[in-house]
RNA sequence: GGAGGGAUGGCAGAGCGGACGAUUGCACUGGUCUUGAAAACCAGCGGGCCUUCACGGGUCCCGGGGGUUCGAAUCCCCCUCCCUCCGCCA
């Protein structure tokens, strides 16, 4: 969430950043007004309580001096200003509360070099590699879902009988070459990043710290019996791993990675992108996520986005590298950069990746600080997260990318050592 | 799931209705001493919010939430987590 003392001190400016984005500005008039009553409100309070405290302590003298009647008297006092306290104390308790849930519904403000534009068509493509649209030839151009079928490897109609549509199952070589692809995509981060391999069933709380909740419950999982929630990505467990922790400096950066399952209602899309793995609601990825200082933001922003677009290139897919819009940006995030694979059997591009920095704004939310060094006091952290290989939609673009005249896959160079000297995925005799 | 025990500052560990935001030890930081270091000694040593140009002042925080009381770390209730035992179980 956004620093209230911001707020309060140039609502102005944070009301243009969030414009920017499209967002209604008016969350953010309310988070002031309210700000106002809970200071106005607790200032008379503490007030109030530093009179009870007072008195108390001079009641406890008297008693001790044996002067009981002057006591009570005191007593008396202190009982009257203590019912004007609770009701006080209520009602600051209260707008307090009101006010976190204000803030909790506005979005972070982008930062101030993130492209203009409220839609996805205003991202601005940063570099395009390996794309010749007139360069794909006909076996090339044929659907993962139909390749998959073709060689056995993807059974989408049987995970539709277990769990419904937009579920998959991969068999055989296609769940080896799932597999190799986690670990290929653990592999080349771990000379700096820790693997974590953290619940994938969070509470509440858990999905606030990242933003995920409470304005977008409809997109998640739920498991009412226990209130426990099914993460869309390892961003949240991650996030709160260190949630409510005070850091030390000499920790930052912290870089951390892991892979889970990801689950998503996808409430938004029913109907669309239903084929194959371009939309599904359960599906593996490797997350890249670091805390750092506000000074070491923006350096690790890039190495995230390289070491993402590196996995990339080195599985030699086309792809393209976008530069989101303000509106297009996911309400944590300040400036986030798309990765995007193409394929050209189902012929788009397939997003694959999302690099974001957060700025202080999850740090807010999760409460996550750091001790700044020769400084006295805390101050948030940073966080920033990226897919490091977002599983089916990388599965899919090699699938089609790779797809031979003979209708076999071969395995890119990079991937042959995780899938044991394996070359090629033949169409079945 | 049942029965018992516990949760206090970075760690260890007192306090069990009033002078306690909290004794003490360790750790940490600064100083004295020393050629330097160690030791010793002295001092400092949590966070949030409000207020102040500043010095400072107020308030809250002893796992979390409620209650009793003029006053709660201390008493009562609920919850969470940890430990021990029993049951069940990959």
């Amino acid at each position: 969430m956004l620093d209230i003392k911001l707020l309060r001190t140039d609502p102005d400016a944070v009301k243009a950043a969030i414009a920017r984005r499209g967002d209604d500005t008016s969350g953010i008039d309310r988070a002031v007004e309210l700000d106002a009553s809970v200071r106005a409100v607790g200032t008379e309070r503490d007030d109030i309580r530093s009179r009870v405290n007072a008195l108390s302590k001079e009641v406890g003298a008297l008693h001790r001096d044996g002067k009981g009647d002057e006591a009570s008297a005191l007593q008396d006092e202190s009982k009257a200003l203590g019912e004007r306290e609770k009701s006080l104390a209520a009602e600051a308790d209260e707008l307090q509360a009101a006010l976190r849930q204000q803030l909790l519904h506005i979005a972070n403000m982008p930062a101030p070099d993130a492209p203009d534009g409220l839609t996805e068509d205003d991202n601005i493509v940063v570099r395009v590699e390996g794309h010749d649209p007139d360069g794909y030839a006909e076996h090339q151009k044929v659907p993962h879902w139909e390749v998959g079928e073709q060689l056995g490897i993807l059974d989408v109609d049987r995970a539709v009988k277990m769990s419904g549509s937009m579920f998959a199952m991969y068999r055989g070589a296609g769940a080896h070459l799932l597999s190799a692809l986690i670990n290929y995509g653990l592999d080349r981060n771990r000379d700096a990043f820790e693997q974590i391999r953290p619940p994938t069933v969070v509470k509440t709380d858990t999905m606030i710290g990242t933003g995920h909740l409470p304005k977008f419950s409809d997109d998640a999982y739920h498991l009412e019996r226990d209130d426990l929630w099914a993460i869309p990505t390892a961003e949240v467990p991650l996030t709160s791993m260190v949630a409510g922790e005070v850091l030390d400096e000499s920790e930052l950066p912290m870089r951390l990675m892991a892979h889970t399952s990801c689950y998503r209602r996808e409430a938004g899309s029913a109907g669309r992108d239903t084929r194959g793995l371009l939309r599904v609601h359960e599906f593996d990825k490797v997350e890249l996520y670091a805390f750092c200082t506000p000074d070491q933001a923006q350096a690790m922003h890039m190495e995230i986005l390289e070491r993402a677009e590196n996995a990339i290139r080195d599985l030699g897919l086309a792809h393209r590298v976008l530069d989101l819009a303000c509106g297009d940006i996911s309400g944590a995030g300040a400036r986030t950069y798309d990765i995007e694979v193409f394929a050209p059997g189902a012929d788009r591009w397939l997003e694959v990746s999302s690099v974001s920095w957060c700025t202080d704004y999850q740090a807010r939310r999760a409460n996550i600080r750091y001790r700044p060094e020769g400084e006295k006091g805390t101050q948030f952290v940073h966080s920033l997260n990226g897919s490091g290989l977002a599983v089916p939609r990388v599965w899919a673009g090699i699938v089609e990318t790779y797809r031979q005249p003979d209708g076999s896959v071969k395995i890119p160079e990079a991937l042959r050592p995780y899938m044991g000297g394996v070359t090629e995925i033949p169409v079945p005799a």
